[in-house]
DNA sequence: ATCGTTTATCGTAAATTTACGATTAATATA
DNA sequence: TATATTAATCGTAAATTTACGATAAACGAT
């Protein structure tokens, strides 16, 4: 990737491509189904849950903070984690009307 | 990437993945964005529509494929794609209600 | 003050991704 | 038949991702 031409692409695409990719490994996916289901903060124990070094989910953790899905919070020795609205909510109104509007084209496909 | 526990995921975590990490890059959805709007089988002309050298708009439209998002089918020297209704079918099973639950769990947070 | 716990970060290795130009294969067209 | 067009593949380089163990930093408990 010598030369990077993601400037010519608009927002939403750069954005629901970050989105995508930060969900694009099944780990990822555990994390935030497990912040789902518990709705409520987890402090820490998501490393018990996954077949992962602890220092490989951290690094997960970071990519989904960084894309804006979850965020952590800081408290004493422990660090709890919880989904975000931010990315949630673009995920609602980027990725949601996305797929609603592939799935209407693929309807009206010729092949 | 030594060792790979992927095996240790459930089925639908992997497959969500592989359909997130297949749209994690700005082209890609550019080119799913293209193929809906024109609702119909296109030959080709991608290529003049993305910031990218020939080779690399096929690699991408290779990812797609092997995701099952798109399909191609040969047309003399030139290749028609379209959306594959198994990928965009995969997507409101697997990642639509994903999206809801996180979206309900997030109102429910704590944070 | 010391010790244990928790989690982020560092260093590192291997695999994968992304990008390009060049080439090839297949089909149209002149 | 020769030539142009289209699109996949090859070869390659650079960046990024994924994984791990080791370490460090921060806090709580003893």
């Amino acid at each position: 990737m010598a030369i990077t031409k993601a400037k010519l692409f608009n927002t939403s695409q750069k954005r629901t491509s970050e989105l995508m990719k930060a969900l694009g490994h099944p780990a990822r996916i555990a994390i935030i189904e497990l912040l789902a289901e518990r709705e409520t903060c987890i402090c820490g124990d998501i490393t018990d849950e996954l077949p992962l070094a602890q220092s490989t989910v951290s690094q997960h953790l970071k990519a989904l903070k960084k894309a804006g899905i979850i965020q952590g919070e800081i408290d004493g020795v422990r660090t709890c984690y919880c989904l975000s609205e931010e990315g949630i909510e673009d995920l609602n109104e980027l990725f949601v009307p996305l797929i609603k509007n592939l799935t209407t084209a693929t309807q009206k496909n010729c092949c």
